[in-house]
RNA sequence: GGGCCUGUAGGUCAAUGGAUAGACUCCCCGGCUUCGGACCGGGUAAUGGGGGUUCGAAUCCCUCCGGGCCUACCA
């Protein structure tokens, strides 16, 4: 147990105690629940409301407070109790709290804040699933980010990760990408060329809007790259899913993501045709104006249709096959979690239904992340529409920009060497714009403020982290010989590093990385403060405060790798 | 029409049912003879409307209004 959680414990068992002779209806558990933090640190570090034991005890909540707090044995680790009106207030006994906070932090380092809340678990996270043939843009960034962070956490936590990626290289915008290249755009050479990639796919959209009796001849396309009989096709198919490939592997590979399994979408055709005939078989399913669909409107999930008219398979019976796949790979796994953007929680909630009609034992055992699209202020990023930024435009104009800052700051660096520090700074801003906001909400992404590293942004966290390496670098050796008495911004700053493990759980526990976000700006924030607040170099207590550095530095430094940021030793 | 999500300062976001609703950005004012000014301090400014539950509501429930996504052959 850290820190925290243990010094809860403490207050919730005094205060169980002396309640007991109470004969209340109460857990432990029920108490532990009201303990909270109060608005102040003057107010104190803890506080137990007693308004709820009111009706309980028909007394006066101020009066309850006075007499709880006079029946009340210090809890351990605690200077004093307090009230005010119907609060019981406690105060941590500092002296102690920097003893025991400060030298885990620093001999633990980077396991600080890890635990094994999630012990002898196997968990397959799913996520990116970036389709071959179209743009990588902006909102692609969140799904990716999203799902390394969680990946990190969980494992952090104590559980063996699968990282898995699901490629959407078969389908309908596969064929409408070959039929427009090869129409339209035949006499231009293939290119590994991302916005090239994405232009045909946007014309082929558009052309098809302006005509849709063109939609034929990419049935036609689609169908032959199923059967796979025409081999022109085939080849054509080949080399331009080869280059999408190439370009998505130096995506992840910049923004710091990698994956234990590629599962491919053209593998799961044949599986899942097979899963729908049985399923047709077995009366699940069954034909309905020329396709195959599974009725789920009894369950209020509508009508979900697997196979087309024409007998070409849909992303819902590839997504049936994709689950026995994982399961069949990885018998042993407790979870799969499927990192998609909200826009499809009816078709995972239509998905995980149909497994549980055909009988698919594991069906429990799949969870959807669900996130909010990212948005630009005129409406919805699209790959079909061509209304969205390429992930490649972004980086490009964020990282030119970080290299000015950069540059602004330090002369005579090598472009290599520039080259890596403005790509690590972009990173930091890209991803931390997209994490440190809830999963469910809509990010309204405005170019203009992901250029500004001030402030609430994954530069200035990294900056404070550089700024905390600088001063390590000219002094001496820090030690925890702890001074008489504490400046403010001392105690803020050891309350706040002490606070990282229950944020790694609540992390954890909800699956949502924006509580690490909000906590490694905030901890940041305390400790430019205190930088402010308390020169370190040559001061009285500069062992002290070194080791306040050092601690801050392996906190910050670990809640970042959990986003799935790296940290600057210069920036 | 139905389902899911969502509405907090001018803009973008925080806030386990609890004390004075916090930040960032914008605008205005201030701080380097000291460890990195991508910093720090100060100022202006907010819970969509109406009911309800509760000792207590931004948070839970109902309703109205606004935004987003999905709702049979995109993924």
């Amino acid at each position: 147990m850290d820190v925290g959680a243990a010094r809860k414990e403490a207050i919730a068992s005094a205060l169980f105690d002396a309640l007991k002779n109470k004969k209340l209806k109460l857990e432990k558990a029920d108490v532990l629940k009201k303990i909270q933090t109060p608005p102040s640190p003057e107010l104190g570090d803890y506080c137990f409301p007693c308004f709820f034991l009111a009706s309980l005890l028909k007394e006066e909540p101020d009066e309850i407070a006075l007499e709880l707090r006079s029946n009340l044995k210090l809890p351990k680790g605690f200077k004093d109790v307090q009230t005010q009106g119907a609060y019981i207030n406690f105060f941590i006994d500092r002296e102690k709290l920097v003893s025991e906070i400060i030298p885990v932090i620093l001999s633990k380092k980077e396991k600080f804040g890890s635990s094994d809340e999630g012990k002898n678990k196997k968990i397959m996270v799913e996520f990116s699933q970036a389709n071959t043939h179209k743009a990588f843009h902006v909102g692609h960034i969140r799904g990716t980010s999203l799902g390394e962070s969680l990946a990190r956490i969980i494992e952090f936590s104590g559980s063996r990760v699968i990282r898995a990626n699901y490629q959407g290289d078969s389908g309908m915008h596969v064929a409408k990408w070959i039929w427009c290249f090869r129409k339209y755009h035949a006499r231009e050479k293939l290119k590994n060329d991302e916005s090239w990639i994405a232009s045909v796919y946007v014309d082929a959209v558009r052309r098809l809007e302006r005509n849709k009796k063109l939609q034929e001849e990419v049935n036609a396309i689609n169908k032959k790259l199923e059967s796979g009989e025409d081999k022109e096709l085939n080849e054509l198919w080949k080399k331009t899913r080869e280059l999408s490939l190439n370009s998505l592997g130096a995506i992840y590979k910049q923004l710091n993501t990698h994956f234990d399994f590629y599962y491919f979408e053209k593998d799961m055709e044949a599986k899942g045709k097979e899963i729908v005939e049985s399923m047709v078989k077995k009366k699940f399913a069954r034909k309905s104006e020329g396709a195959v669909i599974i009725d789920l409107q009894e369950y209020n999930l509508g009508i979900w249709v697997l196979i087309r008219q024409d007998g070409t398979i849909l992303y819902s019976a590839k997504d049936l096959a994709l689950a026995e796949k994982k399961f069949s790979e990885h018998p042993d796994l407790d979870n799969s979690l499927y990192v998609i953007a909200s826009e499809q929680d009816f078709h995972f909630k239509q998905l995980v239904k149909t497994l549980d009609i055909i009988g698919f034992r594991q069906s429990g055992k799949l969870g959807h992340i669900s996130y909010g699209v990212v948005r630009l202020p005129e409406g919805k990023m699209s790959s079909r529409t061509g209304n969205n930024i390429l992930y490649s435009d972004f980086l490009e104009k964020v990282v030119s920009h970080a290299k000015k800052e950069i540059r602004k700051r330090e002369k005579g660096l090598s472009a290599k060497e520039l080259g890596e520090r403005a790509l690590k700074v972009s990173i930091a801003a890209i991803k931390y714009d997209m994490l440190k906001q809830d999963e469910h909400k809509n990010i309204i992404f405005d170019i203009k403020e992901s250029l500004n590293f001030e402030g609430n942004s994954g530069p200035y966290i990294q900056y404070s982290y550089a700024r905390a390496r600088s001063i390590l670098k000219k002094s001496k050796k820090p030690n925890a010989s702890k001074p008489k008495v504490l400046e403010s911004k001392e105690i803020e700053l050891i309350k706040k590093l002490s606070e990282f493990p229950e944020i790694v759980s609540k992390a954890y526990n909800s699956l949502s990385p924006s509580y690490i976000a909000n906590y490694a700006y905030q901890l940041s924030q305390v400790f430019n403060e205190f930088y402010h607040q308390c020169p370190v170099i040559k001061s009285k207590n500069e062992g002290f405060r070194l080791s306040l550095v050092e601690s801050f530095m392996h906190v910050v430094k670990n809640s970042l790798y959990l986003l799935g940021i790296d940290v600057l030793e210069r920036m």
